[in-house]
DNA sequence: CCAGTCAGTGAACACTCGTACTCCGAACGG
DNA sequence: CCGTTCGGAGTACGAGTGTTCACTGACTGG
């Protein structure tokens, strides 16, 4: 049997489909998703027009792919992060660095994400806060875990994570728009707020 | 003398101006503005496209002027909510009032600033990353004169004044996305963050 | 009163856009 | 081996785009 397990056919349609969804995450660097032109996604990827709607139905489709790809295999680095032993501020200082890493190797993908979060496609805005809230969740329930978060209520681990999260966006934001070189500065001042926001978690059970 | 002080030919051009400005954040209600067009435009003002240009020179140039009438006139806002007397949890109500009031009464303003702060638009997200960091500052020297604030850095003040900001920003995407329905709910989770954090600040100097 | 300014018009330019057709040829499965 | 499937090419259409140009007519200021 001349035919691989996978299908010739199918491995190829894989690879222009990536071909697109590389080509349009390259345009959207400098530009949002709502302008962009299904045209223009198929002209960098070297195709046609019409071999678009082979892979996809909407641009907007393929924005909802892009968030998958982006956000989707982060899920579980939370716990990971998380789990490692290590007093508070090692752990405040390796969740930054872990941040800093990833938009610094994929900064097409955040900035994409960053640029879509609140922007004016209705289905990847709401796959991203989708992704979003998954990740509050994860953190929570990892938080939850932790011998200080006693007597904390699963609506306030929540709001936590919640919180985390945000910062963990804001933060890569500000990453994008620092460029390299003022990453460290960028860095230093991320880490002090999640100092703060730890230090209030740390009294949050003594007040009323 | 018939001609009046002003000049009736100013005012009416002042007149299309701000119909320009309404028609624009009435569209982008469902769009960001990249992919707002000038034709567009001066169809939904009732005006012919050319005579857009006798007012801007670009759409990012109304973008930039839209921002200013979203945030230019809540600077000073800030100096008067904090100035008010009460105790920290009054205060802290009081905030997140005011912005529920404020998203209540101008949604489309907030949701344009929320949509174009990591738009594809580089003019617009210039001019809303100045007026946000004008607002930082604005927070940092009102928390400074407090007596809470006694032993604290600049660095710092202005590293909690940007926290202060992000998450109003933050409350202000959650109520526009919540709709009138939710905002209770939002409200209740903006308020618990925003104790957090001030907890946090009140034990500051304790640690390292 | 009158020449000058200027906000707004209307037509025309050269594009780009999304989508619908038909057609080709290689990979597929029985 | 042979009929079918299907990713992709090519063409064409109507609609919408930003921008330029000459023009009009009401306001302006001396």
């Amino acid at each position: 049997m001349s035919h691989t397990s996978v299908g010739v056919r199918q491995t190829q349609k894989l690879r222009t489909r990536q071909a697109l969804l590389d080509a349009a995450l390259l345009l959207l660097e400098h530009q949002s998703l709502s302008s962009l032109g299904l045209r223009e996604v198929t002209r960098a990827a070297g195709l046609t027009p019409t071999a678009f709607y082979r892979h996809f139905e909407d641009v907007a489709a393929l924005g909802v792919a892009l968030v998958e790809e982006a956000l989707g295999s982060l899920h579980g680095l939370v716990g990971e992060v998380l789990a490692e032993t290590g007093d508070s501020e090692e752990r405040l200082d390796r969740s930054v660095a872990v941040i800093a890493r990833h938009v610094g190797a994929q900064p097409a993908h955040f900035r994409f994400i960053s640029r879509e979060q609140h922007g004016g496609v209705d289905p990847v805005r709401e796959a991203i806060a989708a992704q979003l809230l998954r990740f509050a969740q994860e953190v929570a329930c990892a938080l939850g875990q932790e011998p200080q978060s006693a007597g904390w209520s699963e609506e306030d681990l929540l709001m936590l994570g919640g919180l985390y999260v945000d910062h963990m966006v804001i933060t890569t934001s500000a990453l994008l728009e620092a460029g390299p070189q003022g990453e460290a500065e960028v860095v230093r001042v991320a880490r002090r707020r999640l100092r703060l926001v730890t230090i209030g978690r740390a009294h949050w059970l003594d007040e009323g």
